[in-house]
RNA sequence: GCCGGUGUAGCUCAAUGGUAGAGCAGCUGAUUUGUAAUCAGCAGGUUGCAGGUUCAAAUCCUGUCGCCGGCUCCA
C-alpha cells in the first residue's frame, strides 16, 4: 500500500530532471549515439519490465503477458494471471529478478514478418501479443529476447540485463486491457529502476517526504477540513479551513469585480426539465442526483450553466451590453464513482469558481484571451507556476453541429497562439457542448489534476433559445463560454497545500499571528496584544496555556504560525513585542504598533 | 463502478485463536517557565458494521460500509 505512492512521487524527482533528459535527447538527435541512448532512464526501465515480465513469467508460468512500458517514472507490466498478486509475490518477483541481472543475459532484436510474428506468439499461448501485432499496421515487427524471455517490441534496449543496478517493485493494481472498462482486468505491477542505488534510495526517501505533505494529513493536523462516513466525498470544512477559503474567494471576487464580472446566485434543486432542456439529461445523468418534490422530478445541480441562461433569459438583451460575464461561486454535485474519490482533490460536492461570458461572435477571442489571462494571474497570486495547458477538441458523444465545433475550435486556438501559450492537443476530449482549453496543477505526488477551464460552447443557446437585438435590430445568437479558474475551491485549497507543504503564505494563513505568553501573570497583555491586532482584522490566537514556551513555539512551529508574539516580563515592562516568524528569525522588542502595520502591509501585498 | 490492499483510543501504531496496550493529544494537579516537547496522575475501545466457525475471535470465514493505491471518468 506504502509501495504504491512510490510510482507518484517519481514523478515529482523526474520533473526536476526532465530539463536535463531534454538536453540529452536533443543532443542525441544529432548524432544518434548509440552508448548515449543507453544512459537514458526509460530505456534502463523499460528493459527492467522485461526481466520483470520474465521474473513473473517464470514464477507463474499461466500468466499472459499485455502491454510493458517504461512510464514517466518507471515502468509497468500488465499480466492477465488468475491469482492475485501480494507484496509477498512482489519480492519473490524481485528475487527471481536479481537472478537474472546475475546471469546478465543479452538482449537480442530480431525482425519478423508481421504473419511469422503472429504466429509465432499464437504459438507461444500470448494472445494480447497476437493482437497487438494484428493492430499494427507494419509488415515487420521486432522482438527482443533476452534469456528464454520473448516479447514483442520496438526497443531499444540495455546491451544486457547485468546493467540494471538498481530497482525496485512498487505496487500491483488493477487496469483494463487497452484501458477499456468493457475489457478483461488485468493485473499491473509497477516498479522503478535507476542507474544506481544512490539515486534509488534518495528517491525513496524523498517518497517519505511526499507523503507528509499530503493534504490530507494536514487537512486533520491543521485542523482544516474533514471527511466522515456518513457522507463519503463530501468534505466538512473546519473554522480554519473556512478563514483560508474566505481569503482565498475575498481576493477572487476582487479580482473578477475589476475585469467586469457580475456575480449571481442561482438554486441548487432544479426542475428535470430544465437538465433535458440543457443537455445534460442526456449526457450527464450517471453523473447528477436526483430529487423529488411534489410529485415533480427534480436535480442538484451539476453546473451552474442552465440556472445562468434563466437569468439571461429573464429580460430581453441589447448588442450594447454584451459581453455580460456573470459569475457564480456555485456549490455543485457530482456523483463520481467511488474509487476516484481523493481528499480535496477528487470529491462529489465542490464550490466552482464558474462564470459563463455571453457574447457576440467577434468579442469571443478577446474574451478567451482575457480569461486566460486572468486565470494566470490568479495562479501567479497563488504561487504557481507548474501547470501546463491542454486543449481539447470534439468528443465523438456531443450536441452541436459540425460547423459550430470548428469554429470554436478555430477560435481558442487562435486565442493560445496570440498568447505565445505551449499546449497539448487532447483530439476528442472536448465536453459534449463544446471544445475546451484545461489549465492542470501537479500535486505533491505528481499527480496532475485539473483546475482551470475555458470551455466554448455554440450549442446551449440554442438549446435555450439566446438572443440579442443586434444593431440592425433582428435577434441573434449570443455565444457563451463557461469558464472555471481555481476550478474547484475545495481542490485548489487542496493543491495549496501540498504546494506549500502546509505554511500557507501569509495572507491565506488560518492563523497568521499567535501570541504567547512566558508565564500565566503575562496574559492580560497578551490578550490587549491580540485585541490589537484583531481590530486590524489580522487572524489571531493566544496560547496562554500553562505550558513551557519552548513548547508553544514548537506547537507553532508545528503548525506552520507565520508570526509569533511572545510575550514575558521584558515585553510587558517595554509595552513591546517580541516576533519570531516560522523560519527562526527573531526580533526583540518591536513596537506593537510597527509590528502590526508590516503584517498588515505583507498581507495587503500577498508576500510571505 | 472494476482490481488489489486495508480498517484497533482523537492521531501514530502494538497485541498472529487464550484477560486489548504504548506514545502523542485530552482532562486534573504540581511547576511559572525566554524561542521546536517540564513532571505526575486520570480518563479514553462492544477492535468499522452484520452474520458465521470455535470452549474461546482484534486475529479465521462470508457479507457490507469506509479508507488507501491503481484502472476508468472528471473540476
Amino acid at each position: 500500500m506504502r509501495l504504491g505512492l512510490a510510482i507518484w512521487f517519481q514523478k515529482v524527482l523526474l520533473r526536476r530532471k526532465r530539463r536535463q533528459d531534454m538536453v540529452e535527447e536533443i543532443s542525441e538527435d544529432r548524432n544518434l549515439s548509440e552508448d548515449k541512448n543507453k544512459e537514458r532512464p526509460s530505456i534502463l526501465r523499460h528493459s527492467a519490465s522485461h526481466v520483470m515480465a520474465q521474473a513473473v513469467q517464470s514464477l507463474y508460468p499461466q500468466a499472459r503477458l499485455a502491454i510493458g512500458p517504461a512510464i514517466e517514472d518507471g515502468f509497468y507490466y500488465d499480466f492477465d494471471l488468475d491469482k492475485p498478486l501480494s507484496a509477498d509475490d512482489l519480492a519473490r518477483i524481485e528475487i527471481r529478478m536479481r537472478e537474472s541481472i546475475a546471469q546478465d543475459y543479452q538482449f537480442a532484436r530480431k525482425e519478423l514478418p508481421r504473419e511469422k510474428a503472429i504466429e509465432f506468439f499464437k504459438k507461444r499461448d500470448e494472445p494480447y501479443k497476437v493482437e497487438l501485432i494484428q493492430d499494427i499496421g507494419a509488415e515487420t515487427v521486432s522482438i527482443y529476447r533476452h534469456g528464454d524471455f520473448v516479447d514483442l517490441c520496438t526497443g531499444p534496449h540495455l546491451d544486457s540485463t547485468g546493467q540494471i543496478k538498481a530497482f525496485k517493485l512498487l505496487s500491483v493494481a488493477g487496469a483494463y486491457w487497452r484501458g477499456d472498462v468493457k475489457k478483461k482486468m488485468l493485473q499491473r505491477i509497477y516498479g522503478t529502476a535507476f542507474f544506481s542505488q544512490e539515486e534509488l534510495d534518495s528517491y525513496l526517501e524523498q517518497l517519505e517526504e511526499a507523503r507528509k505533505r499530503d493534504h490530507r494529513k494536514m487537512g486533520r493536523d491543521l485542523d482544516l477540513f474533514s471527511f466522515h462516513d456518513e457522507g463519503p466525498g463530501f468534505p466538512f470544512l473546519h473554522p480554519k479551513g473556512m478563514v483560508v477559503v474566505s481569503s482565498m474567494l475575498d481576493f477572487w471576487r476582487e479580482e473578477h469585480k475589476k475585469r467586469g464580472y457580475v456575480e449571481v446566485r442561482t438554486p441548487i434543486i432544479l426542475n428535470k426539465e430544465l437538465w433535458i432542456k440543457s443537455g445534460h439529461w442526456e449526457h450527464y445523468k450517471e453523473n447528477m442526483y436526483f430529487t423529488k418534490i411534489d410529485e415533480q422530478d427534480y436535480a442538484v445541480k451539476p453546473m451552474n450553466c442552465p440556472g445562468h441562461n434563466l437569468i439571461y433569459k429573464s429580460k430581453q438583451h441589447s448588442y450594447r451590453e454584451l459581453p455580460i460575464r456573470m459569475s457564480e461561486l456555485g456549490l455543485v454535485h457530482r456523483h463520481e464513482l467511488s474509487g476516484v474519490l481523493h481528499g480535496l482533490l477528487r470529491v462529489r460536492a465542490f464550490i466552482q469558481d464558474d462564470a459563463h461570458i455571453y457574447c457576440l461572435p467577434e468579442q469571443v477571442k478577446e474574451e478567451v484571451i482575457g480569461v486566460i489571462d486572468l486565470v494566470l494571474h490568479l495562479y501567479r497570486s497563488f504561487g504557481f507556476s507548474d501547470y501546463h495547458v491542454e486543449l481539447s477538441t470534439k468528443p465523438e458523444k456531443c450536441i452541436g453541429s459540425e460547423e459550430m465545433w470548428a469554429d470554436a475550435e478555430g477560435s481558442l486556438q487562435e486565442a493560445l497562439k496570440d498568447l505565445e501559450i505551449e499546449y497539448k492537443l487532447n483530439p476528442g476530449e472536448g465536453a459534449f457542448y463544446g471544445p475546451k482549453i484545461d489549465f492542470h496543477i501537479r500535486d505533491c505526488m505528481g499527480r496532475s489534476w485539473q483546475c482551470g477551464t475555458v470551455q466554448l460552447d455554440f450549442a446551449m443557446p440554442e438549446r435555450f433559445d439566446l438572443d440579442y437585438v443586434g444593431e440592425d435590430g433582428c435577434r441573434h445568437r449570443p455565444v457563451m463560454i463557461h469558464r472555471a479558474l481555481l476550478g474547484s475551491i475545495e481542490r485548489f485549497l487542496g493543491i495549496l497545500l501540498e504546494h506549500y507543504a502546509g505554511a500557507l503564505p501569509l495572507w491565506l494563513s488560518p492563523v497568521q499571528v499567535r501570541v504567547m505568553t512566558i508565564g500565566e501573570r503575562f496574559s492580560e497583555y497578551a490578550r490587549k496584544v491580540e485585541r490589537r491586532l484583531k481590530d486590524e482584522d489580522i487572524q489571531v490566537e493566544v496560547d496562554d496555556r500553562n505550558e513551557s514556551i519552548a513548547k508553544k513555539v514548537r506547537d507553532a512551529q508545528v503548525e506552520k504560525i507565520p508570526y509569533m508574539v511572545i510575550i514575558g516580563e521584558n515585553e510587558v515592562k517595554k509595552g513591546s513585542v517580541s516576533v519570531r516568524t516560522r523560519f527562526g528569525e527573531d526580533k526583540r522588542d518591536l513596537n506593537l504598533e510597527e509590528f502590526l502595520e508590516k503584517v498588515k502591509e505583507k498581507i495587503g501585498n500577498k508576500v510571505s
